[in-house]
RNA sequence: GGAGAGGUAGCGAAGUGGCUAAACGCGGUUGACUGUAACUCAAUUCCUUCGGGUUCGGCAGUUCGAAUCUGCCCCUCUCCA
Protein backbone atom coordinates (compact mmCIF):
# COMPACT_ATOMS: atom_id res chain seq x y z
CA UNK A 1 0.00 0.00 0.00
CA UNK A 2 1.23 3.61 -1.31
CA UNK A 3 1.91 5.93 1.78
CA UNK A 4 -0.43 9.31 1.89
CA UNK A 5 2.41 12.26 1.46
CA UNK A 6 2.69 16.02 0.55
CA UNK A 7 5.51 17.27 -1.38
CA UNK A 8 6.10 20.85 -2.66
CA UNK A 9 7.75 20.95 -5.70
CA UNK A 10 7.63 24.48 -5.94
CA UNK A 11 7.17 28.11 -4.25
CA UNK A 12 5.95 30.76 -6.60
CA UNK A 13 8.55 33.66 -6.12
CA UNK A 14 6.38 36.28 -7.10
CA UNK A 15 3.30 35.29 -5.06
CA UNK A 16 4.20 32.90 -2.60
CA UNK A 17 1.76 30.58 -4.17
CA UNK A 18 2.76 26.49 -4.10
CA UNK A 19 2.65 23.94 -6.53
CA UNK A 20 3.21 20.34 -5.39
CA UNK A 21 2.28 16.26 -5.32
CA UNK A 22 -0.01 14.86 -3.41
CA UNK A 23 0.32 10.98 -3.20
CA UNK A 24 -2.44 8.54 -2.47
CA UNK A 25 -2.89 5.20 -2.21
CA UNK A 26 -4.76 5.58 -5.40
CA UNK A 27 -2.32 7.39 -7.74
CA UNK A 28 -0.62 10.84 -7.44
CA UNK A 29 -2.04 14.18 -8.30
CA UNK A 30 -0.49 17.43 -8.74
CA UNK A 31 -1.56 20.28 -6.69
CA UNK A 32 -3.17 23.43 -6.33
CA UNK A 33 -6.39 21.61 -8.03
CA UNK A 34 -9.75 21.67 -8.08
CA UNK A 35 -11.95 18.60 -7.12
CA UNK A 36 -15.59 18.00 -8.36
CA UNK A 37 -18.24 16.89 -5.51
CA UNK A 38 -20.17 13.57 -5.98
CA UNK A 39 -22.11 13.49 -2.89
CA UNK A 40 -24.06 10.48 -3.71
CA UNK A 41 -20.92 8.53 -4.98
CA UNK A 42 -21.79 10.28 -8.83
CA UNK A 43 -21.04 13.86 -9.89
CA UNK A 44 -24.48 14.06 -11.11
CA UNK A 45 -25.22 13.33 -14.66
CA UNK A 46 -21.57 12.34 -15.32
CA UNK A 47 -19.55 8.98 -15.04
CA UNK A 48 -16.03 8.76 -13.42
CA UNK A 49 -14.24 8.28 -16.81
CA UNK A 50 -16.39 11.80 -17.93
CA UNK A 51 -14.67 13.21 -14.98
CA UNK A 52 -11.88 11.90 -15.06
CA UNK A 53 -11.26 13.34 -18.81
CA UNK A 54 -12.60 16.58 -17.68
CA UNK A 55 -9.04 16.58 -15.88
CA UNK A 56 -10.33 15.99 -12.03
CA UNK A 57 -7.62 14.52 -10.02
CA UNK A 58 -10.11 13.64 -6.73
CA UNK A 59 -13.92 12.61 -6.22
CA UNK A 60 -15.89 14.06 -3.27
CA UNK A 61 -18.27 11.98 -1.71
CA UNK A 62 -20.29 12.74 1.26
CA UNK A 63 -20.39 10.35 4.78
CA UNK A 64 -23.87 12.19 5.97
CA UNK A 65 -25.35 11.10 2.68
CA UNK A 66 -23.79 7.42 2.08
CA UNK A 67 -24.49 6.78 5.47
CA UNK A 68 -27.80 7.30 4.97
CA UNK A 69 -28.13 5.52 1.63
CA UNK A 70 -27.32 2.92 0.34
CA UNK A 71 -25.59 2.96 3.91
CA UNK A 72 -21.57 2.51 4.76
CA UNK A 73 -22.00 -1.49 4.81
CA UNK A 74 -23.01 -1.73 1.09
CA UNK A 75 -20.29 0.33 0.26
CA UNK A 76 -17.98 -1.44 2.37
CA UNK A 77 -19.08 -5.03 0.96
CA UNK A 78 -18.19 -4.06 -3.11
CA UNK A 79 -15.25 -3.13 -1.77
CA UNK A 80 -15.10 0.45 -0.80
CA UNK A 81 -16.64 3.78 -2.56
CA UNK A 82 -14.09 3.41 -5.55
CA UNK A 83 -14.89 -0.08 -6.40
CA UNK A 84 -18.74 0.90 -5.58
CA UNK A 85 -18.88 3.88 -8.20
CA UNK A 86 -16.23 2.56 -10.76
CA UNK A 87 -13.57 5.16 -9.90
CA UNK A 88 -10.09 3.88 -9.73
CA UNK A 89 -8.42 7.41 -8.93
CA UNK A 90 -8.04 9.39 -5.82
CA UNK A 91 -11.37 9.84 -3.75
CA UNK A 92 -11.75 12.03 -1.16
CA UNK A 93 -14.99 12.19 1.79
CA UNK A 94 -16.27 15.01 3.35
CA UNK A 95 -17.54 14.09 7.43
CA UNK A 96 -21.10 15.34 7.31
CA UNK A 97 -19.55 18.07 9.26
CA UNK A 98 -21.23 20.42 6.35
CA UNK A 99 -24.61 19.00 6.77
CA UNK A 100 -25.00 20.47 10.07
CA UNK A 101 -24.39 23.72 8.54
CA UNK A 102 -26.95 22.78 5.71
CA UNK A 103 -29.47 21.27 7.30
CA UNK A 104 -29.23 23.37 10.34
CA UNK A 105 -33.20 23.53 10.10
CA UNK A 106 -33.07 19.84 11.44
CA UNK A 107 -30.39 18.91 13.94
CA UNK A 108 -29.48 19.73 17.27
CA UNK A 109 -25.28 19.76 18.63
CA UNK A 110 -24.62 18.73 21.72
CA UNK A 111 -20.74 18.10 22.99
CA UNK A 112 -21.37 14.13 22.30
CA UNK A 113 -22.92 15.24 18.88
CA UNK A 114 -25.26 15.87 16.10
CA UNK A 115 -28.84 14.42 15.87
CA UNK A 116 -30.48 15.03 12.62
CA UNK A 117 -33.82 14.06 11.77
CA UNK A 118 -33.34 12.63 7.97
CA UNK A 119 -34.65 14.71 5.43
CA UNK A 120 -35.56 11.44 3.74
CA UNK A 121 -37.68 10.11 6.06
CA UNK A 122 -37.92 12.45 9.11
CA UNK A 123 -36.73 9.74 11.44
CA UNK A 124 -33.94 10.43 13.89
CA UNK A 125 -29.95 9.75 14.03
CA UNK A 126 -27.43 10.50 15.80
CA UNK A 127 -23.66 11.35 14.34
CA UNK A 128 -20.75 11.73 16.40
CA UNK A 129 -17.21 12.27 15.22
CA UNK A 130 -16.86 8.89 16.32
CA UNK A 131 -19.27 7.14 13.75
CA UNK A 132 -18.54 9.88 11.26
CA UNK A 133 -14.93 8.25 11.54
CA UNK A 134 -16.09 4.36 11.23
CA UNK A 135 -18.54 5.19 8.12
CA UNK A 136 -15.69 6.65 6.52
CA UNK A 137 -13.23 3.59 7.60
CA UNK A 138 -15.79 1.79 6.05
CA UNK A 139 -16.23 3.96 2.46
CA UNK A 140 -13.22 3.37 1.84
CA UNK A 141 -11.67 7.15 0.70
CA UNK A 142 -8.14 8.09 0.67
CA UNK A 143 -8.57 10.94 2.50
CA UNK A 144 -11.56 11.97 5.21
CA UNK A 145 -12.48 14.68 7.12
CA UNK A 146 -12.96 15.12 10.84
CA UNK A 147 -16.34 15.99 12.17
CA UNK A 148 -17.29 19.23 12.56
CA UNK A 149 -19.48 21.72 12.90
CA UNK A 150 -19.40 24.70 9.36
CA UNK A 151 -20.96 27.85 11.42
CA UNK A 152 -22.74 30.41 9.48
CA UNK A 153 -21.82 33.62 8.91
CA UNK A 154 -21.70 36.08 10.63
CA UNK A 155 -22.09 34.04 13.67
CA UNK A 156 -20.97 35.83 17.23
CA UNK A 157 -17.46 35.74 18.25
CA UNK A 158 -18.95 33.51 21.50
CA UNK A 159 -20.31 31.51 19.39
CA UNK A 160 -17.59 30.66 17.14
CA UNK A 161 -15.36 30.18 19.90
CA UNK A 162 -17.34 27.72 22.03
CA UNK A 163 -18.41 25.95 18.56
CA UNK A 164 -14.52 25.54 17.43
CA UNK A 165 -13.48 24.53 21.35
CA UNK A 166 -16.14 21.73 20.21
CA UNK A 167 -14.68 21.19 16.93
CA UNK A 168 -10.96 20.78 18.31
CA UNK A 169 -12.24 18.15 20.90
CA UNK A 170 -13.89 16.22 17.93
CA UNK A 171 -11.18 16.64 15.92
CA UNK A 172 -9.35 14.75 18.92
CA UNK A 173 -12.02 12.05 19.33
CA UNK A 174 -12.01 11.14 15.59
CA UNK A 175 -8.10 10.55 15.90
CA UNK A 176 -8.14 8.31 18.14
CA UNK A 177 -11.37 6.21 16.66
CA UNK A 178 -9.50 6.29 13.20
CA UNK A 179 -8.54 2.61 12.39
CA UNK A 180 -7.18 2.71 9.01
CA UNK A 181 -4.60 5.45 9.57
CA UNK A 182 -2.13 2.96 7.33
CA UNK A 183 -4.00 4.16 4.24
CA UNK A 184 -6.82 7.10 4.87
CA UNK A 185 -5.42 10.36 5.34
CA UNK A 186 -7.53 11.90 8.05
CA UNK A 187 -7.44 15.60 7.61
CA UNK A 188 -8.29 18.31 10.45
CA UNK A 189 -10.20 21.40 9.99
CA UNK A 190 -9.91 24.56 10.96
CA UNK A 191 -12.86 26.94 11.81
CA UNK A 192 -13.23 29.70 14.10
CA UNK A 193 -15.25 32.19 12.00
CA UNK A 194 -14.01 35.84 10.88
CA UNK A 195 -12.01 35.79 14.30
CA UNK A 196 -8.50 35.95 13.73
CA UNK A 197 -7.52 34.34 16.75
CA UNK A 198 -9.81 31.70 17.18
CA UNK A 199 -8.45 30.50 13.65
CA UNK A 200 -4.79 31.22 15.00
CA UNK A 201 -5.79 28.78 17.87
CA UNK A 202 -7.62 26.21 15.91
CA UNK A 203 -5.34 25.97 13.48
CA UNK A 204 -2.07 25.76 16.12
CA UNK A 205 -3.80 23.06 18.20
CA UNK A 206 -4.74 21.06 14.96
CA UNK A 207 -1.36 20.87 13.67
CA UNK A 208 -0.09 19.98 17.44
CA UNK A 209 -2.34 17.00 16.83
CA UNK A 210 -0.21 16.00 14.08
CA UNK A 211 -2.81 15.43 10.98
CA UNK A 212 -1.89 13.85 7.44
CA UNK A 213 -3.42 17.07 6.33
CA UNK A 214 -5.68 20.36 7.13
CA UNK A 215 -8.76 21.62 5.82
CA UNK A 216 -9.87 25.26 6.51
CA UNK A 217 -13.47 25.27 6.81
CA UNK A 218 -16.20 27.74 7.43
CA UNK A 219 -15.74 29.66 4.17
CA UNK A 220 -18.09 30.44 1.17
CA UNK A 221 -21.19 30.70 3.41
CA UNK A 222 -22.11 34.22 3.04
CA UNK A 223 -18.98 36.21 3.86
CA UNK A 224 -18.08 38.63 1.67
CA UNK A 225 -14.45 37.58 -0.47
CA UNK A 226 -12.33 40.68 1.51
CA UNK A 227 -13.59 38.45 5.03
CA UNK A 228 -13.19 34.75 2.91
CA UNK A 229 -9.56 36.04 2.01
CA UNK A 230 -8.40 36.92 5.52
CA UNK A 231 -10.06 33.51 6.70
CA UNK A 232 -7.95 31.69 5.01
CA UNK A 233 -4.70 34.02 5.28
CA UNK A 234 -5.34 33.53 9.29
CA UNK A 235 -5.72 29.86 9.51
CA UNK A 236 -2.82 28.84 6.54
CA UNK A 237 -0.12 30.33 8.28
CA UNK A 238 -0.26 28.35 11.32
CA UNK A 239 -0.31 25.20 9.46
CA UNK A 240 2.71 22.87 8.49
CA UNK A 241 4.48 23.81 5.50
CA UNK A 242 5.15 20.19 4.37
CA UNK A 243 0.96 19.27 5.08
CA UNK A 244 -1.45 19.66 2.22
CA UNK A 245 -3.98 22.45 2.85
CA UNK A 246 -7.75 21.50 1.77
CA UNK A 247 -9.74 24.81 1.47
CA UNK A 248 -13.92 23.76 1.36
CA UNK A 249 -16.09 24.68 -0.60
CA UNK A 250 -14.49 26.78 -2.82
CA UNK A 251 -15.17 26.76 -6.56
CA UNK A 252 -15.56 30.56 -7.67
CA UNK A 253 -12.67 31.37 -10.03
CA UNK A 254 -11.47 34.63 -8.40
CA UNK A 255 -11.87 32.67 -4.83
CA UNK A 256 -9.82 30.30 -6.27
CA UNK A 257 -7.10 31.91 -7.31
CA UNK A 258 -7.06 34.00 -4.28
CA UNK A 259 -7.03 30.65 -2.44
CA UNK A 260 -4.14 29.50 -4.55
CA UNK A 261 -2.07 32.85 -3.74
CA UNK A 262 -2.43 32.24 0.02
CA UNK A 263 -0.70 28.49 -0.26
CA UNK A 264 -4.28 26.47 -0.60
CA UNK A 265 -3.65 22.96 -2.24
CA UNK A 266 -7.26 21.67 -2.77
CA UNK A 267 -10.31 23.06 -3.68
CA UNK A 268 -14.21 21.91 -4.13
CA UNK A 269 -16.95 22.91 -4.81
CA UNK A 270 -20.32 22.19 -6.32
CA UNK A 271 -20.98 25.20 -8.08
CA UNK A 272 -19.57 24.00 -11.46
CA UNK A 273 -21.70 20.98 -11.25
CA UNK A 274 -24.85 22.59 -10.13
CA UNK A 275 -24.78 26.24 -11.71
CA UNK A 276 -24.56 23.86 -15.16
CA UNK A 277 -27.88 21.62 -14.27
CA UNK A 278 -29.08 25.46 -14.24
CA UNK A 279 -27.94 26.34 -17.41
CA UNK A 280 -24.67 28.50 -16.24
CA UNK A 281 -20.79 28.31 -17.93
CA UNK A 282 -18.15 29.53 -17.22
CA UNK A 283 -16.06 30.62 -19.64
CA UNK A 284 -12.66 32.60 -20.13
CA UNK A 285 -15.12 34.97 -21.50
CA UNK A 286 -17.12 35.31 -17.95
CA UNK A 287 -20.27 33.76 -16.77
CA UNK A 288 -22.57 32.83 -19.50
CA UNK A 289 -26.45 31.55 -18.83
CA UNK A 290 -27.28 29.10 -21.96
CA UNK A 291 -31.07 29.54 -21.33
CA UNK A 292 -31.08 33.55 -22.84
CA UNK A 293 -32.69 34.52 -26.16
CA UNK A 294 -29.29 35.72 -27.57
CA UNK A 295 -28.32 31.92 -28.21
CA UNK A 296 -31.07 31.09 -29.90
CA UNK A 297 -28.97 31.10 -33.34
CA UNK A 298 -25.66 31.37 -32.01
CA UNK A 299 -23.66 28.40 -33.70
CA UNK A 300 -20.35 29.14 -31.77
CA UNK A 301 -19.18 27.02 -29.61
CA UNK A 302 -19.59 27.88 -25.10
CA UNK A 303 -16.08 28.62 -24.70
CA UNK A 304 -13.66 28.68 -27.87
CA UNK A 305 -10.51 28.46 -25.91
CA UNK A 306 -11.59 25.43 -23.71
CA UNK A 307 -10.82 21.61 -24.95
CA UNK A 308 -13.71 19.78 -23.30
CA UNK A 309 -15.82 17.41 -25.22
CA UNK A 310 -18.63 20.13 -24.73
CA UNK A 311 -16.91 22.56 -26.25
CA UNK A 312 -14.98 20.81 -29.08
CA UNK A 313 -18.30 19.10 -31.06
CA UNK A 314 -21.55 21.12 -29.59
CA UNK A 315 -23.00 24.33 -30.41
CA UNK A 316 -24.61 27.19 -27.94
CA UNK A 317 -27.74 27.62 -30.18
CA UNK A 318 -27.89 23.31 -29.13
CA UNK A 319 -26.98 23.59 -25.23
CA UNK A 320 -29.68 25.98 -25.26
CA UNK A 321 -31.89 24.18 -27.17
CA UNK A 322 -31.31 20.80 -25.17
CA UNK A 323 -31.45 22.84 -21.75
CA UNK A 324 -34.85 24.64 -22.84
CA UNK A 325 -36.29 21.13 -23.03
CA UNK A 326 -34.59 19.67 -19.80
CA UNK A 327 -32.48 17.09 -21.57
CA UNK A 328 -29.89 15.48 -19.19
CA UNK A 329 -27.65 16.15 -22.35
CA UNK A 330 -27.67 19.17 -21.41
CA UNK A 331 -26.78 18.90 -17.48
CA UNK A 332 -24.02 16.61 -18.53
CA UNK A 333 -22.18 18.28 -21.13
CA UNK A 334 -22.14 21.78 -19.23
CA UNK A 335 -20.92 20.10 -16.38
CA UNK A 336 -18.43 18.70 -18.36
CA UNK A 337 -17.50 22.14 -19.57
CA UNK A 338 -17.38 23.63 -16.24
CA UNK A 339 -15.13 20.85 -14.69
CA UNK A 340 -13.23 21.00 -17.25
CA UNK A 341 -12.87 24.90 -17.08
CA UNK A 342 -11.63 24.34 -13.47
CA UNK A 343 -9.18 21.70 -13.63
CA UNK A 344 -7.60 23.65 -17.07
CA UNK A 345 -7.76 27.07 -14.40
CA UNK A 346 -5.74 25.02 -11.86
CA UNK A 347 -3.25 23.50 -14.70
CA UNK A 348 -2.50 26.98 -15.74
CA UNK A 349 -1.97 28.32 -12.24
CA UNK A 350 0.17 25.33 -11.81
CA UNK A 351 2.33 26.73 -14.87
CA UNK A 352 2.35 29.94 -13.86
CA UNK A 353 3.67 29.11 -10.06
CA UNK A 354 6.41 26.89 -11.83
CA UNK A 355 7.14 30.45 -13.92
CA UNK A 356 7.16 32.42 -10.84
CA UNK A 357 4.41 34.33 -12.32
CA UNK A 358 1.13 33.66 -10.39
CA UNK A 359 0.15 37.47 -9.85
CA UNK A 360 0.76 37.84 -13.31
CA UNK A 361 -1.83 34.73 -14.24
CA UNK A 362 -4.16 35.76 -11.87
CA UNK A 363 -4.36 39.50 -13.43
CA UNK A 364 -4.87 38.19 -16.71
CA UNK A 365 -7.73 35.55 -16.20
CA UNK A 366 -9.48 38.03 -14.21
CA UNK A 367 -9.55 40.93 -16.67
CA UNK A 368 -10.25 38.52 -19.40
CA UNK A 369 -13.49 37.19 -17.47
CA UNK A 370 -14.75 40.71 -16.61
CA UNK A 371 -14.86 39.38 -13.31
CA UNK A 372 -16.86 40.60 -11.11
CA UNK A 373 -18.41 40.03 -6.99
CA UNK A 374 -20.33 36.95 -8.43
CA UNK A 375 -16.21 35.29 -8.70
CA UNK A 376 -17.00 34.16 -12.97
C1' G B 1 -82.46 17.85 -39.45
C1' G B 2 -82.88 16.76 -33.76
C1' A B 3 -80.73 16.71 -28.61
C1' G B 4 -76.93 18.26 -25.43
C1' A B 5 -72.20 20.67 -23.94
C1' G B 6 -69.15 24.73 -24.59
C1' G B 7 -66.37 29.40 -26.37
C1' U B 8 -61.79 33.31 -20.34
C1' A B 9 -54.83 36.18 -21.38
C1' G B 10 -49.44 32.39 -25.97
C1' C B 11 -51.78 27.26 -24.38
C1' G B 12 -54.71 24.48 -20.64
C1' A B 13 -58.02 25.84 -16.92
C1' A B 14 -60.72 28.37 -12.37
C1' G B 15 -64.16 32.17 -11.69
C1' U B 16 -71.22 32.53 -12.44
C1' G B 17 -73.23 40.56 -10.18
C1' G B 18 -68.83 44.68 -6.88
C1' C B 19 -62.94 42.50 -2.79
C1' U B 20 -61.25 40.51 -10.76
C1' A B 21 -56.34 43.03 -15.13
C1' A B 22 -58.95 38.07 -13.85
C1' A B 23 -56.77 32.05 -9.21
C1' C B 24 -53.73 27.91 -10.68
C1' G B 25 -50.70 25.01 -14.13
C1' C B 26 -47.80 24.96 -18.62
C1' G B 27 -45.10 27.80 -22.01
C1' G B 28 -41.98 32.54 -22.50
C1' U B 29 -38.30 36.08 -20.45
C1' U B 30 -34.75 37.45 -16.66
C1' G B 31 -32.03 36.43 -12.16
C1' A B 32 -29.75 33.41 -8.16
C1' C B 33 -26.69 29.24 -6.96
C1' U B 34 -19.48 28.23 -3.30
C1' G B 35 -17.30 20.94 1.97
C1' U B 36 -25.22 19.30 -2.92
C1' A B 37 -32.51 17.75 0.78
C1' A B 38 -30.94 21.65 -5.58
C1' C B 39 -32.71 18.59 -13.56
C1' U B 40 -33.69 23.66 -7.81
C1' C B 41 -35.35 28.38 -6.33
C1' A B 42 -36.97 33.60 -7.23
C1' A B 43 -38.99 37.54 -10.21
C1' U B 44 -41.73 38.78 -14.37
C1' U B 45 -45.35 37.62 -18.39
C1' C B 46 -52.64 42.38 -22.01
C1' C B 47 -50.96 47.68 -23.71
C1' U B 48 -48.73 52.08 -21.56
C1' U B 49 -45.32 58.37 -22.58
C1' C B 50 -46.82 54.80 -15.74
C1' G B 51 -51.34 59.53 -15.54
C1' G B 52 -53.87 55.73 -17.48
C1' G B 53 -55.98 52.60 -21.47
C1' U B 54 -58.40 48.22 -23.47
C1' U B 55 -60.06 42.89 -22.01
C1' C B 56 -63.22 37.16 -20.81
C1' G B 57 -66.54 34.67 -29.16
C1' G B 58 -69.63 39.21 -31.50
C1' C B 59 -73.45 42.87 -31.16
C1' A B 60 -77.39 45.01 -28.37
C1' G B 61 -79.58 45.32 -23.55
C1' U B 62 -80.63 45.05 -17.81
C1' U B 63 -77.92 47.34 -13.58
C1' C B 64 -75.07 52.48 -9.60
C1' G B 65 -71.81 48.28 -11.17
C1' A B 66 -71.22 42.57 -15.91
C1' A B 67 -66.31 37.54 -17.59
C1' U B 68 -70.66 36.58 -14.51
C1' C B 69 -77.96 38.26 -15.89
C1' U B 70 -81.24 38.83 -20.82
C1' G B 71 -81.89 38.73 -26.34
C1' C B 72 -80.03 37.87 -31.14
C1' C B 73 -75.88 36.30 -34.06
C1' C B 74 -71.14 33.52 -35.06
C1' C B 75 -68.12 29.30 -34.01
C1' U B 76 -66.54 24.40 -31.74
C1' C B 77 -67.41 19.49 -29.71
C1' U B 78 -70.47 14.97 -28.46
C1' C B 79 -74.63 11.92 -29.35
C1' C B 80 -79.11 10.66 -32.34
C1' A B 81 -81.22 10.58 -37.36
Amino acid sequence: MKKFYYECTHVCKQSGARAGLLHTPHGTVETPMFMPVGTLATVKFLSPEEVKAAGAGVILANTYHLWLRPGEDVVALAGGVQQFMNYQGPMLTDSGGFQVFSLADRRKIQEEGVTFKSHLDGSKLFMSPEISIQVQNKLGADIIMSFDECIPYPATYEYAKQSMERTLRWARRGLDAHQRKEDQALFGIVQGGEYQDLRERCAKELAAMDFPGYSIGGTSVGEDKATMQKMIEDSVRFLPFEKPRYLMGVGAVNDMLEAIERGIDMMDCVLPTRIARHGTCMTSQGRINIKKKEYETDFSSLDPLCDCECCRHYTRAYLRHLHRCNEGLASRLLSIHNIRFLTRLAEDARRAIRQDRFLDFKKEVLSRSGFDERGF
